[in-house]
DNA sequence: ATTATCGTTTGATATTTATCAAGCATCCAA
DNA sequence: TTGGATGCTTGATAAATATCAAACGATAAT
């Protein structure tokens, strides 16, 4: 494994206040494995395996019933899944599926668990930690609940400009149909959601979103802390 | 605080390992309420002041989004919340208010925040607690996002009768119109999505559950631990 | 016992969302 | 350069879901 990666892992907060040789136990015990796209990473009902940390590429978590199927979320660098499989010894929930060549660490479930036992500073932090992701996961309830599928689209683009820097363009980072997936609507009626916001001042051009006029964006989003702000 | 509240709580798994003395510690800084019917305990936006335990009653977690309103959970003994709040000394993504006159135990945020920091018991346990939530909360969101309002209320009978004991009759233990917001439905379409039941062997009169024909309903619900079972 | 309130049901209608089919655009490999 | 293949868009239609209005029924307060 390569240094510059294991002081880049060491830098997640999930990492950061462990003890040294603690986390040395887990770099010890770790893989380095990187895939081509539209490889099957985890399957939902399988046991968790790996603890897995995406250094470089992208990574979709989905999940499937009855022949349905709906992408759940993108994980990016440096973005780890799933933690409350590994610490619980439960089966994933949801499968991964790389979209592009990606660059991933796995640490053995295994060892997490037992640095999880040793260590209280990695407890401490994997506390933190999933109570981040279990308060992303009531915000996309409350997302999906309370809001229409174009309500949730303008969201989605108020949110990514900020992630943009505020900028008047940025680029969609998925493919259309995996984001009309997420926001829960089939890719046709994004592509007539997207229509209906040219009157709000949004315009996408491929992957390009560009924003006119904020402020009408804004007045249909209603964008709220409680479901939006990732921080909060 | 009487003596029977305090040994029910402590069998709690979030409590049950933890040591004597910091379990003392919570249990001296708590208050023991009882609030009437409809009193809203906590306001989503606000601090979390406290851990709650519910250990009489019942009491409903809402949200709200311009204008609307929905029931994200229903919580009664002994069950607690908002642990992740809590934890993270973040404002409440829900409210809360009590459906009928129920008994509250209160636990100062910071306390538990204090004894978190100190007790490694308590912190594992907060662990599995927190990763189990994370899980309901993903498996909430495959529901929503997988399933059509008729799928999820046939899906939730098949539940509720284990829950049971497998009675072919049982009690819904929650007004109609909160069940059908917490499916993510009107009470309207509850209530015709009812009597499309029929035709599968499903009869509700009142609060009355009758399932004649377990099979016709399971060919629909298609249940799935991934989604349907909360100890998977 | 009576009235008032509130939850539930039903019907009519509107809106939202999905499905199906076809054409268009883009990208990549031969 | 040229086919595919695949993703995207558009139109037509169907299905799911929400809204509005009214009636009904249970419950609680007077």
């Amino acid at each position: 494994m390569k240094v510059s990666d294991t002081a880049e892992i060491r830098t997640l907060p999930l990492f950061r206040d462990m003890d040294d040789a603690q986390f040395e136990v887990l770099i010890r015990g770790a893989y380095v494995q990187t895939f081509p796209p539209q490889i099957e990473l985890i399957t939902e009902g399988e046991p968790s395996d790996f603890l897995h940390i995406v250094v470089e590429g992208t990574v979709e978590l989905f999940a499937t019933w009855n022949g349905h199927q709906t992408t759940m979320a993108t994980v990016r660098p440096l973005g780890t899944f799933i933690l409350a499989a590994t610490i619980k010894d439960a089966p994933n929930l949801m499968s991964a599926r790389t979209l592009e060549r990606s660059r991933l660490v796995l640490l053995p479930s295994e060892d997490v668990r037992n640095v999880f036992e040793t260590d209280s500073a990695f407890a401490r932090a994997i506390v933190v930690e999933l109570a981040q992701c279990y308060r992303m996961s009531i915000k996309n309830t409350k997302n999906l609940k309370l809001r229409s599928s174009i309500e949730r689209l303008a969201n989605h683009l108020v949110r990514k400009q900020i992630e943009a820097g505020g900028a008047k363009s940025f680029e969609l980072d998925v493919e259309k149909r995996r984001l009309a997936s997420y926001l829960g609507m089939t890719a046709e009626n994004l592509s007539r959601a997207i229509k209906t916001l040219q009157s709000y001042g949004v315009t996408i051009d491929g992957a390009m979103v560009t924003i006119t006029t904020p402020e009408a964006l804004l007045n249909l989003a209603k964008p709220m802390p409680l479901i939006d702000d990732p921080e909060h």
